[in-house]
DNA sequence: AATTTTGTATCGGTTTTCCGATATATTTAA
DNA sequence: TTAAATATATCGGAAAACCGATACAAAATT
């Protein structure tokens, strides 16, 4: 019953889920956030997460200054990834409310282009 | 390109959406994110949101002090939904990497056999 | 009516997130 | 090799999220 806090933030959980799919420089992770979030987090703001990450065991980084995931960083992220779904079990409503709103402009950059 | 930095905090995101479905008094918002996040947020941490939220005019409250959306608090969650579907638009690949049920308390095993 | 319980709300303060400015290292270009 | 550009990293601090303690209000119970 007891979820243990995670997911303060999304920050850290973005980068372990991207992380996950592959390992990256932190550059290579400022452009992906960028990408998603819509502006790229400033090198001042994730530096200091994958810091914090490595010294907690969850990343390790290699010669080329690639961070992937530890064992424990998955777990971590399988932690994480529970929460989430737990607390957003009902996304899929969000998708319906957000793509077919009258009232919204309706422009998700996910979305198909319809011609 | 620009997406105006939406969400940060989890918490207020959830609060609007909540309230988009059902009307809520503070109290029966403390169950419902109970329910999700596995715990109760405090008194403190609830009330001081909803009262940020009304006086951004996102939140308008009832003889009964239930809470609901303004129009303003409509708009203002339809671009919160985009904001997050952006950023984690690959939730479904989450879901697969997941294996558990949300309501079950059977463990998200993908755990490698130890070295 | 008086007491207990529950809900509503505020306040002060701690923690966390995040960024701007800056510094150092590495790569690329000259 | 030097200079410029880019990537990596640190630091101090601002802003926000969040909570515990507390107080007040309303409802329920006695």
């Amino acid at each position: 019953m007891n979820k243990h806090c995670a997911m303060k933030g999304f920050l850290s959980f973005l980068i372990l889920w991207l992380l996950n799919k592959k390992s990256l420089t932190g550059a290579e992770i400022g452009l992906e956030l960028e990408k998603r979030k819509g502006h790229r987090p400033s090198p001042g703001t994730i530096y200091p997460v994958l810091k914090d990450l490595t010294k907690k065991g969850l990343l390790k980084i290699d010669i080329e200054k690639r961070y992937s995931l530890t064992k424990k960083g998955k777990q971590e992220l399988d932690n994480n990834i529970q929460s989430f779904l737990d607390t957003f079990w009902d996304v899929d409503e969000m998708r319906e409310h957000c793509c077919c709103h009258p009232n919204s402009d309706s422009n998700c950059s996910h979305k198909e282009p319809t011609t």
